[in-house]
RNA sequence: GCCCCCAUCGUCCAGUGGCCCAGGACACCGGCCUUUCACGCCGGCGACACGGGUUCGAAUCCCGUUGGGGGUGCCA
């Protein structure tokens, strides 16, 4: 009895795909492909003053980036306002909707549900907009995959309009209308959607037999103060999240994570599996925090698992200085790929190589040089036997640990304490306490400017 | 105000009456490894909001309280 469900997405280009809507088309998306469905995309464009039409091309772009790909051509909504216009005529002919130029009070006490004039008779005209009406009495119960049933009584649902007064049809309508032609079979959006439900399903019920979807309201994403993700004040588009490198695979592998979770707890683990083991039904029905912080330990996961060469034809586009960052890279892909949470961070790593000086980070400069007073030896005793060293990972080591002996970096044993002896010679090269290992980079330096920099660094002691 | 929804470690998720004095992941803190950092490994800290029921037995069921969120637009 399974048929295939028909999932959509419906974007408002109103703002940039954000954070929020990729975790509903990811489970729209993955419900659908689980179970052999399709998943479409519907532009709710229908109010044509707020429109920025050249953000559907950024939400598009958004969605594919993210690999999740939807089956047909994207539909505008706006290209069906005759048929949502000839709806609307019908509901007013079998008296479900009638012409009004009613307002709501504002302000305080009881707010006002029906419309004075509901019953007056108006036609179409200056400053009447269609209205639906509500009955009385009642109910409007339906059913959520994640939340059970949700009922609202009709005395608490005001005579909502359809049509603007400028005879534009509203949300509601257009989307109620829509789903139903589209023949949609399951309705998966966020939690704010709940409370317009029954509106939405008054509507379709006055409209006469129509396909009634099931309907599943995920849980918002909320910022840190637990309030709505909004695109207004978070930096939560996830093409700020493209730009920052992190990878879409790990995207969307964090976002199944949001509301849902694997029952094994294997948390990072490709697409095909989250689709395979993805249940609805186990969505849970509480705002989930989005998590930076995790999202970057698992773009980390990703990127390591990478091939090098894969790994460095991702960073390729993130390289500010290409030319110079692409060799030495090249030689430290490795070295730099474990360290790396996004691509972005790839070239900090190693543009103290190409730089004609290292950018010096005063707080290391202070810790290991400043405060040390064995730097000043170290630097002398590791300048003296690096001129003669061969230039290799071993030799440069054996070197630096009879300098580390000889300017009294020592250790109980009487063995040279090289991670120490360290500190100095690396801020020296690379300005920074942290980086790829010190005789790699050196090697990758080259003797004569790295003899140059210590030297320097000698001198501003 | 009114309506709706929600409530397990700081965060995300597991747990659907006994396997739980609650498990995993991120973060944090130690240790190991080690040429720094990172990676990896080992260990630690750390939660069932509160109060009543139901039951032999409740994180799990019911009621209430408190707290949080969402909605309440001629936005979507």
């Amino acid at each position: 009895m399974t048929e295939a469900p028909r999932c959509r997405f419906a974007p408002s280009p109103t703002g940039f795909l954000h954070v929020g809507g990729a975790r509903t088309v990811l489970f729209n998306w993955l419900f659908a492909r689980q179970r052999g469905g399709s998943f479409l995309l519907r532009v709710e464009d229908t109010d044509l003053d707020r429109n920025q039409p050249e953000l559907v091309d950024d939400i598009l772009r958004s969605i594919e980036w993210l690999g999740l790909g939807w089956d047909g051509e994207p539909v505008h909504q706006s290209a069906n306002r005759d048929r949502h216009l000839e709806v609307a005529e019908a509901l007013v002919a079998a008296g479900h909707a009638f012409w009004s130029g009613w307002q709501p009070a504002q302000g305080s006490g009881p707010p006002e549900r029906r419309a004075t004039d509901r019953d007056a008779g108006l036609g179409p005209g200056e400053g009447r907009a269609l209205r639906f009406r509500v009955p009385d009495g009642g109910a409007t119960t339906f059913t959520d995959l994640i939340r059970g049933d949700v009922t609202v009584g009709h005395a608490d649902i005001e005579d909502f309009v359809l049509v603007r007064a400028n005879g534009t049809p509203m949300f509601l309508l257009a989307n109620a209308v829509d789903d139903s032609d589209m023949a949609i079979t399951h309705v998966l959006r966020g939690e704010e959607h709940v409370n317009g439900t029954p509106k939405y399903l008054l509507i379709q019920a006055a409209m006469g037999p129509t396909v009634r979807p099931t309907f599943a309201h995920l849980p918002i994403l909320v910022d840190e103060q637990r309030k709505k993700l909004s695109k207004r004040k978070h930096a939560v588009a996830v093409s700020d999240f493209e730009a920052k490198g992190i990878l879409p695979e790990a995207m969307v592998n964090y976002l199944a994570l949001l509301g849902w979770g694997p029952p094994d707890g294997i948390e990072v683990r490709p697409l095909a599996e989250l689709v395979e083991l993805f249940r609805l039904e186990d969505v849970n029905s509480s705002p989930a925090f989005f998590d930076v912080k995790k999202l970057e330990a698992i773009n980390g996961d990703y990127l390591r698992a990478l091939p090098v060469e894969d790994f460095l034809g991702r960073v390729e586009p993130f390289l500010e200085h290409g030319e110079r960052s692409r060799p030495v890279l090249r030689e430290l892909g490795a070295e730099v790929q474990t360290r790396v949470r996004t691509l972005a961070d790839a070239e900090g790593y190693v543009d103290f190589l190409w730089r004609d000086e290292p950018e010096i980070d005063e707080a290391a400069w202070a810790k290991a040089l400043g405060r040390d007073e064995r730097a000043a030896p170290m630097l002398d005793a590791t300048i003296a036997e690096w001129e003669a060293a061969p230039l290799d990972v071993d030799a440069l080591k054996a070197a630096m640990e009879r300098a580390a002996l000889a300017a009294g970096y020592v250790n109980a044993e009487g063995g040279p304490q090289l991670g120490k002896a360290q500190a100095p010679v690396r801020v020296a090269l690379t300005g920074r306490t942290v980086g790829p290992p010190l005789f790699e980079s050196v090697v990758a330096l080259g003797r004569d400017r790295t003899l140059a920099r210590l030297r320097e660094a000698r001198r501003r002691l």
